[in-house]
DNA sequence: GTATTATTGTAACACTTTGTAACAATAGAA
DNA sequence: TTCTATTGTTACAAAGTGTTACAATAATAC
């Protein structure tokens, strides 16, 4: 057997802090999340971290997403601290301590309570490219629907994660980091569907959106199919509420 | 002089982990936020506290709260977690430390970095007797427009706090907990008022207000001014969103 | 008693927003 | 040329909001 590594230095990170992202995608059809697969555990979690001593917590959670994704420039929003005394069990961790085989000793701090500071982040599908942490080989989206039993109270999390986007979705125009830069009338109720969980009315959602002024029309797309071709539009950057201030 | 006293022992608390509360009362004319000051050094801060090792996060704020304010029954809201690298300057925590006579050394894990984790409480003004911690020696009421200088990032939490209390106030009826459990339509309007930092308009106000079907109303409240006697109203209990689910 | 005053509860009106259905325009296929 | 699916826009009713007006009324002054 080889000598056990060791790869999370207890001295670089703050003690019992961590956190977790509930990045959403959305592929046309459904709101997606990303989710990780521990290695050889059949244990599922949230994409996470920790922070360095020096590191602002919002830079830590930034880069921590940007090495999932693939991603700079991220819409990244904080939205609850979880810090329930018995919220993780340590045995998990364990579990994912040795299949990775990892030292186990220098990684006790590792097994002992965590506070984590939890924040959603929207994509745009199409561009990201996921890639698995160092714990981990697998990492996939899985729509809200279809997600598979998760570790500590990550099902949690994500539930309060879409409370707040949906809370959030109109005030401060999150529709537009889902989609591409122009896009369809059509595909932006779409998401707002996707997000709301139930339909919406036509008429009512394209006239509530053309008279809130913060759309640009741009040229029709011809999509080959037979019938009226729609407008493309995009937001108007200067309405769009930047994420983190 | 005496031997240096230890007050706040390392081992008892979550390392680098603070809570800071933002308590908002209603002295019937202006909205209020309870402060403290420290002994002998002229610093100002918002009432907080640490975390011990196995008590829920929730907790620990709640229970430093009931000892501020002599309240049970608060209601408590998370809204936001503090983690910027250079939020604190240790200076002012040192100069606490020595004008209460506390031991430099076993307590200088104070000096370190902390995350805090922000909460803003809601109180029936009138039946508060605030406490001072047993660092500082006064703690008082200060309207958001007469606060004096205060320590650290507190004065951004405030404003955070704020902002959440004003996008939540409607959704989640707070006006309940700044009033006492009868009230008149006109010192409701005042809360709002006091909040949004604007006046209502009265009669769309008792309007809105009636037709939300969240009010009972009582007996007429004489006051023995010589104008029609207004109603007295209480929220419908089931109506009011509970702290902290 | 009666008049007076300040405040409250409610109605009235215009105006805006929203829910819903309808209709004309149009890109491609038959 | 006709047909089909989808889109942009209009029309109309229903609900909500901002504003003004007015009647009701509790205490005081006379």
């Amino acid at each position: 057997m080889t000598a056990k590594k060791q790869l999370l230095h207890k001295e670089d990170f703050i003690p019992h802090l961590a956190f977790d992202s509930v990045i959403f995608g959305f592929n046309g059809k459904k709101l997606k999340i990303l989710i990780l697969e521990y290695r050889n555990t059949g244990l599922f979690a949230l994409p996470g971290g920790f922070v360095r001593r020096d590191e602002n917590l919002d830079e830590a959670v930034k880069n921590g997403v940007m090495e999932r994704t693939g991603l700079t420039d991220i819409y990244l929003e904080q939205f609850q601290t979880f810090g329930e005394a018995n919220r993780a069990d340590p045995e998990p961790m364990k579990q994912i301590l040795e299949m990775n085989g990892l030292d186990l000793a220098s990684h006790q701090w590792l097994l002992e309570r965590f506070i984590s500071v939890a924040y959603y982040a929207l994509i745009n599908f199409e561009k990201v490219v996921p890639k698995p942490d160092h714990l981990s080989d697998g990492i996939d989206w899985y729509a809200l629907d279809e997600l598979p039993p998760l570790m500590m109270d990550h099902q949690t999390i994500i539930e309060k994660a879409l409370e707040t986007l949906r809370e959030n979705l109109e005030r401060k125009l999150l529709g537009t980091n889902l989609l591409p830069e122009k896009f369809t009338m059509k595909e932006l109720q779409e998401v707002y569907e996707a997000i709301y969980g139930a339909p919406l009315n036509r008429s009512g959602f394209q006239r509530k959106m053309l008279s809130s002024n913060t759309l640009v029309r741009h040229e029709k797309r011809f999509s080959g199919n037979a019938h009226k071709a729609p407008y493309l539009y995009s937001f108007r950057p200067d309405k769009v509420m930047q994420p983190m201030d």
